[in-house]
DNA sequence: ACCTGAACACCGTTCAAGT
DNA sequence: ACCTGAACACCGTTCAAGT
Protein backbone atom coordinates (compact mmCIF):
# COMPACT_ATOMS: atom_id res chain seq x y z
CA UNK A 1 0.00 0.00 0.00
CA UNK A 2 0.88 3.44 -0.54
CA UNK A 3 3.24 5.34 2.10
CA UNK A 4 2.88 8.90 0.99
CA UNK A 5 0.14 11.43 -1.35
CA UNK A 6 2.73 10.89 -4.30
CA UNK A 7 2.45 6.65 -4.36
CA UNK A 8 -1.47 7.12 -3.36
CA UNK A 9 -1.92 8.94 -6.93
CA UNK A 10 0.39 6.60 -8.49
CA UNK A 11 -1.65 3.65 -7.27
CA UNK A 12 -5.16 5.60 -8.16
CA UNK A 13 -4.07 5.81 -11.65
CA UNK A 14 -2.60 2.51 -11.99
CA UNK A 15 -6.16 1.11 -10.61
CA UNK A 16 -7.85 3.52 -13.11
CA UNK A 17 -5.93 1.82 -15.86
CA UNK A 18 -6.55 -1.55 -14.31
CA UNK A 19 -10.18 -1.26 -14.11
CA UNK A 20 -10.73 0.12 -17.38
CA UNK A 21 -8.86 -2.75 -18.87
CA UNK A 22 -10.74 -5.28 -16.78
CA UNK A 23 -14.25 -3.89 -18.49
CA UNK A 24 -12.47 -4.10 -21.85
CA UNK A 25 -10.65 -7.23 -21.96
CA UNK A 26 -14.15 -8.75 -20.00
CA UNK A 27 -16.77 -7.54 -23.18
CA UNK A 28 -14.52 -7.41 -26.13
CA UNK A 29 -11.56 -9.24 -25.15
CA UNK A 30 -7.84 -9.13 -24.57
CA UNK A 31 -7.00 -9.17 -28.48
CA UNK A 32 -10.14 -6.72 -29.89
CA UNK A 33 -8.85 -4.37 -26.98
CA UNK A 34 -6.27 -1.87 -28.27
CA UNK A 35 -4.18 -0.02 -26.06
CA UNK A 36 -5.09 3.01 -27.91
CA UNK A 37 -8.87 2.15 -26.87
CA UNK A 38 -7.78 1.12 -23.64
CA UNK A 39 -6.33 4.39 -22.86
CA UNK A 40 -8.96 6.33 -24.05
CA UNK A 41 -11.16 4.37 -21.63
CA UNK A 42 -9.05 5.17 -18.84
CA UNK A 43 -8.46 8.67 -20.00
CA UNK A 44 -4.93 9.02 -20.93
CA UNK A 45 -2.66 8.82 -23.88
CA UNK A 46 -1.49 5.58 -25.41
CA UNK A 47 1.81 5.98 -24.36
CA UNK A 48 1.03 6.60 -20.61
CA UNK A 49 -0.37 3.02 -20.04
CA UNK A 50 3.75 2.25 -20.63
CA UNK A 51 4.42 4.62 -17.77
CA UNK A 52 2.23 2.21 -15.39
CA UNK A 53 3.16 -1.00 -17.13
CA UNK A 54 6.14 -2.69 -19.05
CA UNK A 55 3.50 -4.14 -22.02
CA UNK A 56 0.31 -4.89 -22.77
CA UNK A 57 0.60 -8.50 -21.06
CA UNK A 58 1.64 -6.34 -18.15
CA UNK A 59 -1.65 -4.84 -17.75
CA UNK A 60 -2.88 -8.17 -18.24
CA UNK A 61 -1.41 -9.70 -15.47
CA UNK A 62 -2.40 -6.67 -13.30
CA UNK A 63 -5.87 -7.14 -13.87
CA UNK A 64 -5.96 -10.73 -13.01
CA UNK A 65 -3.95 -10.37 -9.87
CA UNK A 66 -6.82 -7.88 -8.71
CA UNK A 67 -9.43 -10.28 -9.85
CA UNK A 68 -7.56 -13.21 -8.29
CA UNK A 69 -7.26 -10.63 -4.55
CA UNK A 70 -11.14 -9.80 -4.86
CA UNK A 71 -12.16 -13.29 -5.19
CA UNK A 72 -9.97 -14.97 -2.81
CA UNK A 73 -11.08 -12.73 -0.15
CA UNK A 74 -14.90 -13.89 -0.57
CA UNK A 75 -13.37 -17.29 -1.15
CA UNK A 76 -12.18 -17.25 2.22
CA UNK A 77 -15.39 -15.89 4.13
CA UNK A 78 -17.88 -18.25 2.28
CA UNK A 79 -20.57 -19.64 4.47
CA UNK A 80 -20.74 -23.12 3.98
CA UNK A 81 -18.08 -25.68 3.52
CA UNK A 82 -18.77 -28.90 1.94
CA UNK A 83 -16.87 -29.78 -1.17
CA UNK A 84 -19.34 -29.83 -3.90
CA UNK A 85 -20.70 -26.53 -2.60
CA UNK A 86 -17.28 -24.52 -2.57
CA UNK A 87 -16.90 -26.45 -6.04
CA UNK A 88 -20.14 -24.83 -7.44
CA UNK A 89 -19.27 -21.72 -6.28
CA UNK A 90 -15.91 -21.25 -7.88
CA UNK A 91 -17.09 -22.54 -11.13
CA UNK A 92 -20.31 -19.99 -11.30
CA UNK A 93 -17.08 -16.91 -10.22
CA UNK A 94 -15.05 -18.31 -12.78
CA UNK A 95 -18.04 -18.30 -15.78
CA UNK A 96 -18.23 -14.74 -15.32
CA UNK A 97 -14.80 -14.14 -16.08
CA UNK A 98 -14.04 -17.04 -19.09
CA UNK A 99 -13.38 -14.19 -21.00
CA UNK A 100 -9.96 -13.73 -18.78
CA UNK A 101 -9.30 -17.38 -18.35
CA UNK A 102 -9.50 -17.86 -22.20
CA UNK A 103 -7.20 -14.99 -22.62
CA UNK A 104 -4.70 -16.26 -20.18
CA UNK A 105 -4.76 -19.98 -22.22
CA UNK A 106 -4.27 -17.66 -25.22
CA UNK A 107 -1.42 -15.67 -24.24
CA UNK A 108 0.28 -18.31 -22.11
CA UNK A 109 2.90 -19.65 -24.62
CA UNK A 110 3.82 -15.73 -26.04
CA UNK A 111 4.18 -13.90 -22.12
CA UNK A 112 6.38 -15.07 -19.40
CA UNK A 113 4.58 -12.87 -17.14
CA UNK A 114 1.41 -14.62 -18.18
CA UNK A 115 3.12 -17.67 -17.93
CA UNK A 116 3.97 -17.15 -14.12
CA UNK A 117 1.00 -16.13 -12.76
CA UNK A 118 -0.68 -19.22 -14.90
CA UNK A 119 1.67 -21.34 -12.79
CA UNK A 120 1.10 -19.88 -9.34
CA UNK A 121 -2.52 -19.60 -10.27
CA UNK A 122 -2.62 -23.04 -10.76
CA UNK A 123 -0.65 -23.96 -7.52
CA UNK A 124 -2.62 -21.92 -5.41
CA UNK A 125 -5.81 -22.99 -6.38
CA UNK A 126 -4.64 -26.70 -6.48
CA UNK A 127 -3.35 -26.51 -3.29
CA UNK A 128 -6.71 -25.01 -1.96
CA UNK A 129 -8.79 -27.65 -3.84
CA UNK A 130 -6.33 -30.44 -2.49
CA UNK A 131 -6.95 -29.27 1.36
CA UNK A 132 -10.79 -29.53 0.71
CA UNK A 133 -10.34 -33.09 -0.58
CA UNK A 134 -8.22 -33.84 2.25
CA UNK A 135 -10.76 -32.33 4.84
CA UNK A 136 -13.43 -34.42 3.08
CA UNK A 137 -11.62 -37.03 4.25
CA UNK A 138 -10.03 -38.65 0.91
CA UNK A 139 -6.58 -40.66 0.53
CA UNK A 140 -3.52 -38.18 0.54
CA UNK A 141 -2.56 -40.80 -3.00
CA UNK A 142 -4.83 -40.31 -5.05
CA UNK A 143 -5.73 -36.67 -4.32
CA UNK A 144 -3.09 -34.78 -6.86
CA UNK A 145 -4.68 -36.76 -10.00
CA UNK A 146 -7.92 -35.93 -8.90
CA UNK A 147 -7.48 -32.62 -8.43
CA UNK A 148 -5.97 -32.20 -11.94
CA UNK A 149 -9.06 -33.97 -13.50
CA UNK A 150 -11.16 -31.93 -11.50
CA UNK A 151 -9.41 -28.73 -12.60
CA UNK A 152 -9.26 -29.78 -15.97
CA UNK A 153 -12.76 -30.39 -16.12
CA UNK A 154 -13.50 -27.37 -14.39
CA UNK A 155 -11.59 -25.25 -17.39
CA UNK A 156 -13.11 -27.67 -20.17
CA UNK A 157 -16.97 -26.50 -19.23
CA UNK A 158 -15.11 -23.18 -19.20
CA UNK A 159 -13.72 -23.13 -22.43
CA UNK A 160 -16.34 -24.85 -24.11
CA UNK A 161 -20.45 -23.01 -23.88
CA UNK A 162 -22.48 -26.03 -22.95
CA UNK A 163 -26.11 -26.16 -22.01
CA UNK A 164 -26.84 -25.95 -18.87
CA UNK A 165 -28.08 -29.56 -18.37
CA UNK A 166 -25.05 -30.80 -19.81
CA UNK A 167 -22.87 -28.82 -17.22
CA UNK A 168 -24.98 -30.39 -14.87
CA UNK A 169 -24.91 -33.83 -15.70
CA UNK A 170 -21.14 -33.31 -15.80
CA UNK A 171 -20.71 -31.74 -12.65
CA UNK A 172 -22.82 -35.02 -10.88
CA UNK A 173 -20.36 -37.34 -12.84
CA UNK A 174 -17.53 -35.64 -11.84
CA UNK A 175 -18.67 -35.37 -8.19
CA UNK A 176 -19.48 -39.58 -8.14
CA UNK A 177 -15.89 -40.05 -9.84
CA UNK A 178 -14.59 -37.95 -7.01
CA UNK A 179 -16.79 -39.89 -4.45
CA UNK A 180 -16.41 -43.15 -5.49
CA UNK A 181 -15.22 -45.98 -3.93
CA UNK A 182 -12.38 -46.53 -6.19
CA UNK A 183 -10.84 -43.08 -5.90
CA UNK A 184 -11.08 -43.56 -2.03
CA UNK A 185 -13.39 -40.15 -1.38
CA UNK A 186 -16.34 -40.80 1.44
CA UNK B 1 -10.57 -34.52 -56.16
CA UNK B 2 -8.89 -32.60 -59.01
CA UNK B 3 -10.84 -33.20 -62.15
CA UNK B 4 -8.30 -31.97 -65.14
CA UNK B 5 -4.57 -30.56 -65.09
CA UNK B 6 -5.74 -26.99 -64.05
CA UNK B 7 -7.46 -27.95 -61.19
CA UNK B 8 -4.53 -30.33 -60.15
CA UNK B 9 -2.08 -27.62 -60.02
CA UNK B 10 -4.01 -25.55 -58.29
CA UNK B 11 -4.37 -28.36 -55.21
CA UNK B 12 -0.89 -28.39 -55.74
CA UNK B 13 -0.27 -24.97 -54.32
CA UNK B 14 -2.49 -24.82 -52.34
CA UNK B 15 -0.95 -27.96 -50.56
CA UNK B 16 2.20 -26.38 -50.94
CA UNK B 17 1.07 -23.11 -48.81
CA UNK B 18 -0.76 -25.55 -46.58
CA UNK B 19 2.43 -27.64 -46.04
CA UNK B 20 4.82 -24.44 -45.45
CA UNK B 21 1.89 -23.33 -42.83
CA UNK B 22 2.01 -26.57 -40.97
CA UNK B 23 5.16 -26.42 -40.11
CA UNK B 24 5.52 -22.42 -39.19
CA UNK B 25 2.33 -23.02 -36.80
CA UNK B 26 4.15 -26.21 -35.32
CA UNK B 27 7.24 -24.53 -34.83
CA UNK B 28 6.69 -20.65 -34.45
CA UNK B 29 2.68 -20.74 -33.73
CA UNK B 30 -0.03 -19.19 -35.26
CA UNK B 31 0.42 -15.50 -34.06
CA UNK B 32 4.26 -15.32 -34.60
CA UNK B 33 3.81 -16.88 -38.22
CA UNK B 34 3.27 -13.51 -40.45
CA UNK B 35 1.52 -14.31 -43.46
CA UNK B 36 4.87 -12.92 -45.05
CA UNK B 37 7.12 -15.07 -43.01
CA UNK B 38 4.50 -18.31 -44.68
CA UNK B 39 4.24 -16.88 -48.12
CA UNK B 40 8.10 -16.73 -47.89
CA UNK B 41 8.09 -20.33 -46.90
CA UNK B 42 5.87 -21.37 -49.75
CA UNK B 43 7.56 -19.48 -52.48
CA UNK B 44 4.85 -16.85 -53.31
CA UNK B 45 4.13 -13.32 -52.56
CA UNK B 46 1.93 -12.22 -49.26
CA UNK B 47 -1.08 -10.94 -51.46
CA UNK B 48 -0.84 -14.72 -53.29
CA UNK B 49 -2.02 -16.50 -50.26
CA UNK B 50 -5.25 -14.34 -50.27
CA UNK B 51 -5.87 -15.99 -54.02
CA UNK B 52 -6.03 -19.15 -52.30
CA UNK B 53 -7.42 -18.87 -48.84
CA UNK B 54 -9.92 -16.01 -47.42
CA UNK B 55 -7.92 -14.71 -44.66
CA UNK B 56 -5.17 -16.35 -42.18
CA UNK B 57 -7.83 -18.21 -40.11
CA UNK B 58 -8.94 -20.01 -43.06
CA UNK B 59 -5.18 -20.97 -43.71
CA UNK B 60 -5.17 -22.30 -39.86
CA UNK B 61 -8.95 -24.49 -40.62
CA UNK B 62 -7.36 -25.88 -44.12
CA UNK B 63 -3.92 -26.97 -41.45
CA UNK B 64 -5.90 -28.74 -39.53
CA UNK B 65 -8.53 -30.60 -41.98
CA UNK B 66 -5.65 -31.75 -43.90
CA UNK B 67 -4.20 -32.85 -40.37
CA UNK B 68 -6.92 -34.44 -39.11
CA UNK B 69 -7.39 -36.15 -42.04
CA UNK B 70 -4.04 -37.95 -42.01
CA UNK B 71 -4.85 -38.56 -38.03
CA UNK B 72 -8.17 -40.02 -38.64
CA UNK B 73 -6.41 -42.50 -41.52
CA UNK B 74 -4.02 -44.16 -39.38
CA UNK B 75 -6.32 -44.47 -36.06
CA UNK B 76 -8.95 -46.25 -38.11
CA UNK B 77 -6.39 -49.08 -38.85
CA UNK B 78 -5.38 -49.20 -35.79
CA UNK B 79 -4.02 -52.71 -34.62
CA UNK B 80 -5.31 -53.01 -31.39
CA UNK B 81 -8.58 -52.23 -29.97
CA UNK B 82 -8.66 -51.86 -26.73
CA UNK B 83 -10.27 -48.34 -24.89
CA UNK B 84 -7.34 -47.19 -22.82
CA UNK B 85 -4.40 -48.53 -25.84
CA UNK B 86 -6.18 -46.20 -28.64
CA UNK B 87 -6.95 -43.28 -25.66
CA UNK B 88 -3.10 -43.32 -25.09
CA UNK B 89 -2.12 -43.53 -28.87
CA UNK B 90 -4.53 -40.22 -29.13
CA UNK B 91 -3.41 -38.59 -26.45
CA UNK B 92 0.49 -38.78 -27.80
CA UNK B 93 -0.88 -38.09 -31.32
CA UNK B 94 -2.44 -34.87 -30.25
CA UNK B 95 0.94 -34.22 -28.09
CA UNK B 96 2.98 -33.74 -31.10
CA UNK B 97 0.58 -30.91 -32.58
CA UNK B 98 -0.45 -29.72 -29.13
CA UNK B 99 0.80 -26.01 -30.77
CA UNK B 100 -1.98 -26.67 -33.27
CA UNK B 101 -4.49 -27.41 -29.91
CA UNK B 102 -3.81 -24.31 -28.13
CA UNK B 103 -4.08 -22.11 -31.47
CA UNK B 104 -7.47 -23.70 -32.39
CA UNK B 105 -8.33 -22.79 -28.49
CA UNK B 106 -6.82 -19.10 -29.37
CA UNK B 107 -8.76 -18.32 -32.04
CA UNK B 108 -11.95 -20.00 -31.16
CA UNK B 109 -13.94 -16.89 -30.11
CA UNK B 110 -12.25 -14.61 -33.20
CA UNK B 111 -12.52 -16.60 -36.22
CA UNK B 112 -16.12 -18.05 -36.92
CA UNK B 113 -14.42 -20.89 -39.16
CA UNK B 114 -11.93 -22.10 -36.23
CA UNK B 115 -14.97 -22.72 -34.27
CA UNK B 116 -17.27 -24.34 -36.64
CA UNK B 117 -13.96 -26.76 -37.23
CA UNK B 118 -13.33 -26.85 -33.70
CA UNK B 119 -16.93 -27.79 -33.23
CA UNK B 120 -17.42 -30.26 -35.71
CA UNK B 121 -14.12 -31.60 -34.26
CA UNK B 122 -15.23 -32.21 -30.90
CA UNK B 123 -18.40 -33.62 -32.27
CA UNK B 124 -16.83 -35.97 -34.12
CA UNK B 125 -13.83 -37.40 -31.59
CA UNK B 126 -16.54 -37.41 -29.13
CA UNK B 127 -18.74 -39.66 -31.12
CA UNK B 128 -15.64 -42.23 -31.28
CA UNK B 129 -15.00 -42.31 -27.66
CA UNK B 130 -18.50 -42.68 -27.10
CA UNK B 131 -18.63 -45.54 -29.57
CA UNK B 132 -15.35 -46.92 -27.84
CA UNK B 133 -16.97 -47.16 -24.86
CA UNK B 134 -20.24 -48.47 -25.53
CA UNK B 135 -17.82 -50.87 -27.08
CA UNK B 136 -16.40 -51.76 -24.02
CA UNK B 137 -19.63 -52.10 -22.30
CA UNK B 138 -20.49 -48.80 -20.28
CA UNK B 139 -23.86 -47.81 -19.32
CA UNK B 140 -25.45 -46.00 -22.06
CA UNK B 141 -27.34 -42.94 -19.97
CA UNK B 142 -23.80 -42.34 -17.82
CA UNK B 143 -21.40 -41.79 -20.89
CA UNK B 144 -22.03 -38.70 -22.54
CA UNK B 145 -20.61 -36.87 -19.22
CA UNK B 146 -17.87 -39.57 -19.13
CA UNK B 147 -16.87 -38.71 -22.37
CA UNK B 148 -16.80 -35.11 -21.69
CA UNK B 149 -14.84 -35.10 -18.58
CA UNK B 150 -12.10 -37.70 -20.67
CA UNK B 151 -12.16 -34.83 -23.56
CA UNK B 152 -11.82 -32.17 -21.08
CA UNK B 153 -8.61 -34.22 -19.22
CA UNK B 154 -7.12 -34.78 -22.49
CA UNK B 155 -7.03 -31.08 -23.33
CA UNK B 156 -5.76 -30.07 -19.65
CA UNK B 157 -2.78 -32.25 -20.11
CA UNK B 158 -2.00 -31.16 -24.02
CA UNK B 159 -2.59 -27.22 -22.14
CA UNK B 160 -0.51 -27.83 -19.25
CA UNK B 161 2.80 -29.20 -19.38
CA UNK B 162 3.32 -32.00 -17.11
CA UNK B 163 5.72 -34.14 -16.40
CA UNK B 164 5.93 -37.85 -17.54
CA UNK B 165 5.03 -39.03 -14.25
CA UNK B 166 1.50 -36.67 -13.66
CA UNK B 167 0.83 -37.74 -16.97
CA UNK B 168 0.68 -41.21 -16.04
CA UNK B 169 -1.24 -40.93 -12.39
CA UNK B 170 -3.50 -38.99 -14.16
CA UNK B 171 -4.10 -41.20 -16.79
CA UNK B 172 -4.54 -44.15 -14.56
CA UNK B 173 -6.89 -42.38 -12.16
CA UNK B 174 -8.78 -41.16 -15.19
CA UNK B 175 -9.03 -44.76 -16.68
CA UNK B 176 -10.15 -46.09 -13.10
CA UNK B 177 -12.67 -43.31 -12.79
CA UNK B 178 -14.04 -44.44 -15.86
CA UNK B 179 -14.10 -48.13 -15.06
CA UNK B 180 -14.94 -48.28 -11.48
CA UNK B 181 -18.39 -49.46 -10.51
CA UNK B 182 -20.14 -45.86 -9.93
CA UNK B 183 -19.42 -45.29 -13.47
CA UNK B 184 -21.15 -48.32 -14.57
CA UNK B 185 -18.33 -49.44 -16.90
CA UNK B 186 -16.36 -53.16 -16.54
C1' DA C 1 -7.20 -17.62 -63.76
C1' DC C 2 -3.34 -16.39 -61.41
C1' DC C 3 0.06 -13.37 -59.43
C1' DT C 4 2.38 -8.95 -58.22
C1' DG C 5 3.77 -4.03 -56.33
C1' DA C 6 2.15 -0.84 -53.84
C1' DA C 7 -0.74 0.86 -50.63
C1' DC C 8 -4.10 1.02 -46.41
C1' DA C 9 -5.51 0.97 -41.74
C1' DC C 10 -4.10 -0.70 -37.60
C1' DC C 11 -1.23 -2.63 -34.07
C1' DG C 12 2.14 -2.54 -29.86
C1' DT C 13 5.93 0.04 -28.55
C1' DT C 14 9.66 3.73 -28.23
C1' DC C 15 11.67 8.17 -27.65
C1' DA C 16 12.83 12.88 -27.55
C1' DA C 17 10.68 16.70 -25.70
C1' DG C 18 7.93 19.04 -22.50
C1' DT C 19 6.17 20.17 -17.49
C1' DA D 1 8.14 11.96 -11.82
C1' DC D 2 4.80 12.09 -15.13
C1' DC D 3 2.81 12.75 -19.63
C1' DT D 4 2.64 13.90 -24.63
C1' DG D 5 3.22 14.12 -30.02
C1' DA D 6 5.26 12.02 -33.25
C1' DA D 7 7.40 8.34 -35.08
C1' DC D 8 8.82 3.22 -35.88
C1' DA D 9 8.45 -1.43 -37.36
C1' DC D 10 5.16 -4.65 -38.18
C1' DC D 11 0.71 -6.71 -38.98
C1' DG D 12 -3.35 -8.65 -41.94
C1' DT D 13 -5.64 -7.35 -45.90
C1' DT D 14 -7.03 -4.96 -50.39
C1' DC D 15 -6.76 -3.43 -55.05
C1' DA D 16 -5.49 -1.86 -59.45
C1' DA D 17 -2.53 -3.53 -62.75
C1' DG D 18 -0.18 -7.02 -65.22
C1' DT D 19 0.15 -11.83 -67.71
Amino acid sequence: MPRNKREQDREEKRGEIIAAARRLFLSDGFEASAISRLAQAAGVTPNTIYWYFKDKDDVLVAVLEAELAAQLAEYQSLPFAGLAERLLWVVNRLEQVSQLVSTVHARLHASAAVNDWHDRFHMLTEGLLSAEMQNAGGAADRIPALVKISVFTIEGLLAHSLSQEEKQNICAALVGALLSRNSALP
